[in-house]
RNA sequence: CGAGGUGUGGCUCAGUUUGGUAGAGCGCUGCGUUCGGGACGCAGAGGCCGCAGGUUCGAAUCCUGUCACCUCGACCA
């Protein structure tokens, strides 16, 4: 490629509307522009490592079986009224109508459509397992797009989709993707973790996320120093720690006036406010639930949204509450009826707790549960987990990271083949439900993710494997013939062997030229220069040490083929 | 969804308070000088001042509406 032909306009200046250095630099080395809020033209820089990623993935679910495949992305609301999802899967879902004002919508996600594919044409358990994939542009209409590729509304998704017979065969395909998106993502040259996750609104049990780790990433994730545990902070979870018994005192009454937070409170009546119990009233889809736990700790609403199944969870209105006597500030659970009550596992466990009184602006001391002062519906696991805390499956502590979710691994178990009737007929000929499992990765975001992990001041350092072209050659001064003819030479000479190269054959002076080949990051810079050339070399920099060296002109195209290959079998 | 902010040439922004008919730097075109880390001089091109309506002799500037984009927030009793 001649760079003089080449569209890679790259920007002085960083455009207003980009905050992290992925969005930024994405835009300063020309490869891509927004067209509207979270939707974005790929130039061709990024087009080609876009391609680039997508065939690592291509090459990985091939290996363990995978069949691709193109469904459109445009879907009819049948289907997704007959998994049920229509309804439920809320504003993010992109809805059209056609001309006939028939609906319809972008799809997000294809359980459904490859489900309905599925059904029609697999009947036997002869044809199971199967695994099928697409990589596709997918459409989520996100209440706020950001970062770039990062969050976007449209993006391109490699989703594939496993068929087994039974559960053994589900965790077979499961433990397969969890090894292919494993290499997928350190042939990428990405710095990852899988960690265990929450299904989130996909549905079914058993997950992980792979996790790119990154300052700028939107997900907090959690750690142990010392085992292999790690968790997105929405999963993780670990059985409360035993407490001391304690002598169980007397209930008393008091006064707490201007005291609606927990720490008011325990500043209030001087304890920590690990003495305390809060009183939460949420509304899960319309049903007023109360749920209790400890003063200091977080409710984990996704872990309370998968407890309750619920579709749609939030804090309850002060109106819903505040009736008789009850004030929010000074809730508690003595006394309420006709109300569900769920308990973080935490509270059944306490001694003496403070609670609020339901009664003006007073709380109760030493109100015990173990005593029968109140009672609970259901205990759970229901909170945030917090950093240095011990780790649920040793004795490290837990550490936090942030990270970007680059894939994420489900095992759907039979609920879209149940509600979308995708049945086998077994060696018995008994029907069963086909076991599911979907697994994603974000194309785009994986990108991103690579140059989040991999830049300076500079610009981007690809790792060879996604890099748009592995080497530039830059004649240091297009008025010297001899200099333009020695570069060009060596750029026949790298094509010829197969290197994916660019001369930088424009008007410019070299220090653009050098600057630009920063920013875009082209792993390896041949410089053709007349000192060097003299002594019959070329210069050679390696973008991501900085390393400067001379080869002689006529070993390198040895030299840089030897090199590539070297740094594609590294990671 | 709620709150705040911003829309002026391809990019970054000034001009709006106090209405008088549009500017700078970068980028782009041409010529010349330069030439190993974003050179310099001269001469140019390029703007429905987001859009619609209103006030006014006159609106980028004031008023109303609207759209787009950006940021923040997602409520802990």
């Amino acid at each position: 490629m001649k760079a003089s032909k080449m569209l890679a306009p790259t920007l002085r200046e960083v455009p207003a509307d980009a905050e992290i250095s992925s969005h930024k630099l994405m835009l300063r080395a020309g490869m891509m522009r927004k067209v509207a809020s979270g939707v974005y033209t790929y130039l061709p820089l990024a087009w080609r490592s876009i391609k680039k990623i997508e065939n690592i993935i291509r090459e990985e679910m091939d290996n363990k079986g995978g069949q691709e495949l193109l469904m459109p992305a445009v879907q009819p609301a049948e289907i997704w009224q007959e998994s049920g999802r229509w309804g439920v899967y809320g504003a993010e879902l992109w809805r059209v109508k056609d001309r006939n004002g028939r609906d319809f919508c972008l799809g997000p996600t294809h359980e459904e459509l490859i489900s309905v594919t599925f059904r029609n044409d697999v009947r036997s358990y002869k044809q199971l397992p199967q695994m099928l994939y697409q990589i596709q542009t997918k459409y989520r209409d996100e209440r706020r797009p950001r970062f770039g590729l990062m969050r976007s509304r449209e993006f391109i998704m490699k989703d594939l989709y496993s068929f087994d017979a039974d559960e053994a065969g589900l965790s077979v395909s499961y433990d397969m993707m969890y090894d292919a998106y494993s290499r997928v993502f350190s042939r990428c040259g990405l710095d990852f973790r899988p960690v265990e996750a929450d299904s989130g609104a996909i549905g079914g049990k058993g997950s992980h996320e792979f996790m790119a780790l990154a300052e700028a990433g939107e997900s907090a994730i959690l750690y142990c120093d010392t085992c292999d545990y790690a968790a997105t902070d929405e999963i993780a979870g670990r059985d409360p720690l035993p407490v001391a018994a304690e002598e169980m005192l007397a209930i008393e009454k008091v006064d707490t006036p201007n005291c609606a937070s927990v720490e008011e409170v325990a500043a209030f009546l001087n304890v920590p406010t690990n003495r305390i119990v809060k009183t939460m009233y949420y509304k899960a889809d319309e049903e007023l639930v109360v749920v209790l736990i400890r003063g200091d700790r977080t409710i984990n609403e996704i872990k309370l949204q998968g407890l309750l199944g619920c579709n749609e969870l939030m804090l309850a209105d002060n109106a819903d509450i505040e009736q008789g006597g009850s004030k929010v500030g000074y809730l508690g659970p003595i006394g309420i009826e006709g109300v569900k009550i769920y308990a973080d596992a935490e509270v059944p466990l306490m001694y003496n707790v403070i609670v609020g009184a339901n009664d003006g602006e007073r709380h109760l001391l030493n109100v015990n549960y173990q005593r029968g002062d109140f009672k609970i519906d259901q205990v759970a696991d229901l909170r945030y987990l917090e950093e240095g805390e011990q780790c649920p499956h040793c004795h490290g502590h837990l550490k936090m990271a942030r990270g970007i979710e680059v894939g994420q691994i489900f095992k759907l178990h039979t609920k879209y083949s149940e509600s979308l009737h995708v049945y086998y007929t077994g060696e018995d000929g008994v029907e069963r439900p086909v076991v599911m499992g979907c697994y994603g990765i974000g194309v785009g975001r994986t990108l991103a993710a690579v140059i989040e992990q991999s830049h300076d001041d500079d610009g981007i350092i690809w790792p060879m494997a996604v890099a748009p072209y592995q080497v530039v050659v830059i004649p240091v001064n297009d008025r010297e013939e001899e200099l333009v003819q020695a570069a060009g030479k060596v750029y026949d000479e790298l094509t010829a062997a197969g290197i994916e190269v660019v001369l930088d054959d424009r008007g410019e002076r070299a220090g653009v030229k050098f600057k630009d080949a920063d920013l875009i990051g082209y792993p390896v810079r041949v410089t053709v220069g007349a000192k060097s050339l003299a002594r019959g070399n070329v210069e050679v920099k390696i973008r991501k040490t900085g390393e400067m060296l001379e080869v002689p002109v006529a070993e390198i195209a040895g030299w840089i083929s030897d090199y590539v290959k070297a740094e594609m079998a590294a990671k």
